[in-house]
DNA sequence: CATTAATTTCATTATTTATTGAAACTTGAG
DNA sequence: CTCAAGTTTCAATAAATAATGAAATTAATG
């Protein structure tokens, strides 16, 4: 199975993405594969269509596998592993941006709590700390956000994303409720 | 001037975090060493509180203005260039964001609007076309979404952020108004 | 305009990260 | 249990990225 230009184009174009997305190039070229090719691939199929070894494909797995992109499927009779995208783009995109929260945020958000809890001993730690508390109270709102967004509902968040430009409405709207009650 | 412990601690930090938030290990350090630094900072200075070489301390300026990061100040008397956050941790914050945007999210876009206008020549090509058009209607509505948000007033902004839990109220209310009109 | 303090550049070197492929391991079938 | 198809691991190697520091450049000062 080869890939048209076209295709092939785009899963190149995945590949210079992907360390810019939170994977390397390999990974990211694994990742548009999958994504536009209609039938689960196997291992080997992987490695042919985007010309690395075999092992490095088994890596590569391994890694999507962790961001919980790509699933395992059988064919009855056949003892080959078939790898498929775990789920629609809108559940891929909810995965990476959950994921890289993960390592982008929380960490630092940790680090800062911690620091935090600590009385500061002179006027740089002190002057430290105030920069350090904006930071975490920043961090924290983002965080209380991308949970909050994750418990929308399906028709609730599309109803979110067509809002658009509306949003400064809405928000004046329900300011000016809350004023009067 | 040399840090106190905590303060080196966070400043490290800031260095292992930098790759993950789209720059290098240095960079992350000057950037995390110019924010809890409350004095401006010659670029000696900085080279040797991170015990760095005075070229890569240029090098890293260099790229942080190109983030908008931060800014020169000059003393009357005193021909050296002294280096300061760009704004406050939301600005900065800000602007981490949209530069991010323009590198991981405008060159897909682009890519994708631009295989999209030519018509798919075969069944390969028709699924991935499809794939391709739901990524990219997911990307332009985030596109749309963070430009939305930059326009907000700050304290529209405020009011959004501190809404939480609140959104998904609000979003059946506007329904609500919406369905009766 | 000469001096010199300061900054930038960039070839070289060091470090980190990714890839290969052969060997080890796993697993299902007979 | 044995075989063979398939997968994973990992030491060795290759490739990409970052850091150094000396030389070139810039710009303020008298």
């Amino acid at each position: 199975m080869t890939l048209s230009d076209k295709n092939f184009a785009f899963v190149m174009h995945c590949g210079e993405m992907g360390s810019r997305w939170g994977f390397n190039r390999t990974i990211g070229q694994m990742c548009g594969l999958l994504i536009i090719t209609k039938e689960p691939m196997t291992a080997n199929e992987i490695a042919d269509a985007l010309s690395i070894s075999r092992g490095n494909v088994s890596m590569g797995i391994k890694e999507l596998q962790s961001w919980r992109l790509i699933k395992v499927q059988h064919i009855p009779g056949d003892r080959k592993e078939y790898y498929a995208p775990a789920g629609s783009i809108w559940d891929m995109a909810n995965r990476v941006f959950e994921e890289r929260k993960k390592r982008e945020i929380d960490p630092t958000l940790s680090l800062l709590r911690d620091n935090l809890l600590e009385p500061a001993t002179n006027d740089d730690e002190k002057f430290a700390q105030q920069q350090m508390h904006e930071i975490h109270d920043l961090l924290e709102t983002v965080t209380k956000w991308s949970s909050e967004l994750q418990r929308l509902s399906p028709e609730q968040l599309q109803s979110l994303m067509k809002l658009g430009s509306g949003i400064g409405k809405v928000l004046d709207f329900k300011d000016k409720i809350l004023k009067k009650s």
